[in-house]
DNA sequence: CACGGTCCGTACGGTAGCGTATGGTATCTA
DNA sequence: TAGATACCATACGCTACCGTACGGACCGTG
């Protein structure tokens, strides 16, 4: 008969690595780090060395939550519902949008970051990126395009939300909204003139 | 009369800023520590806290320095030669493709990292980007297009060629040179059909 | 030659973080 | 009720940094 106690917190792994996946957007890996993300918890390090071997125990364990949380995600978001392939396009994009998903793109970048300088993010980081390309590959397939194109636009489609989330759009002079609207257009709507 | 005595090395500030660039292609913000510098520079902290206040004053000549050299370049590569536009633009691109300019991104990548953490950083890139937006949409007025589109296609390119350095393809299925090619002509070629 | 300026080495105190050792306190179990 | 176990606090040594104080070597100039 387990009672919910929280006067003692009794944290587990999930609780440090969800802690540390909030640190990484906001600080990068090397913000990280074991005695500040115990005084978050409101525990001392020697929770930390119960639930963890080490530092890099936790690291390795926030790769994997990272990687399945998001291979699940996209597999959702992609799975095959006829007739509205192109509306999963756009929301594929949508949920990149840094209005709608300012975390998970901080996480993202800080996931690149991260996989610059180790092999195991790299890893990882490859590994989502393989099924998010063959995903939405599958998407741009279902609304009539050839392989290679198909191929082609789902890399263009990431390489694009990615990159327009490293850039401060917020300041620049124009209409940022529509100049984006079209961009999306262009990208998602092949062969056809953007709207 | 000065003679070259490297037996003594004589650093200055731009030395030291230097390193400090290079040091942040490869580790990041975070990288640049000054004992680390001055052991790469062989010299010890006594030297930097000679040229420089303290860090933060590094920093700042780093964020100088790189913003006059890429407004420079900027501007060099995209000055107006009648005819020439089209190359121009791919010649932008192609500055920042992966096999050409290796250092280049990383450097580009570490201070988007940074400037997500730091409003001194931020602003930097912000005025850098403002300056890469206006003068490829010189570009690509030059080549017919109109205003609006103009602004729209400068901005896919950016979000592209940033993003795309933020990914690993070389380990993707697919013919990548292709695809990019077709990419950059899908973002470069305006009205005409990919191909 | 004395002397002030330039440039750097050395030594120090201080902080932040990692990992370990060890003890303490609940909670469960026999 | 007496362990045994799970979970956490405390205290410690260690390293990597930052920034400062100060001294010394070298240079020019009077």
């Amino acid at each position: 008969m387990r009672m919910e106690k929280p006067a003692r917190p009794q944290l587990d792994r999930a609780a440090w690595t969800q802690a540390a996946l909030d640190t990484l957007a906001d600080e990068g890996v090397t913000g990280i780090r074991i005695e500040v993300l115990a005084k978050r918890l409101h525990v001392t390090k020697g929770s930390f060395y119960w639930h963890f071997k080490d530092r890099q125990d936790l690291l390795a364990g926030v790769l994997e939550t990272w990687k399945d949380g998001r291979i699940r995600d996209i597999i959702k978001q992609t799975r095959p519902e006829p007739g509205k392939a192109e509306a999963q396009i756009f929301h594929v994009i949508d949920v990149y949008s840094a209005s709608r998903n300012k975390k998970g793109i901080l996480i993202e970048l800080a996931m690149r970051e991260w996989a610059r300088r180790d092999a195991q993010a790299a890893a990882t980081v490859e590994e989502v990126d393989a099924w998010r390309l063959r995903c939405a590959r599958e998407l741009f397939l279902a609304i009539g395009l050839p392989l290679h194109e198909a191929s082609t636009r789902s890399m263009l489609l990431y390489a694009y939300v990615f990159g327009v989330s490293m850039m401060n759009c917020e300041k620049f002079d124009g209409d940022i909204a529509r100049m984006k609207s079209d961009i999306l257009n262009l990208i998602a709507i092949p062969a056809a003139t953007p709207r």
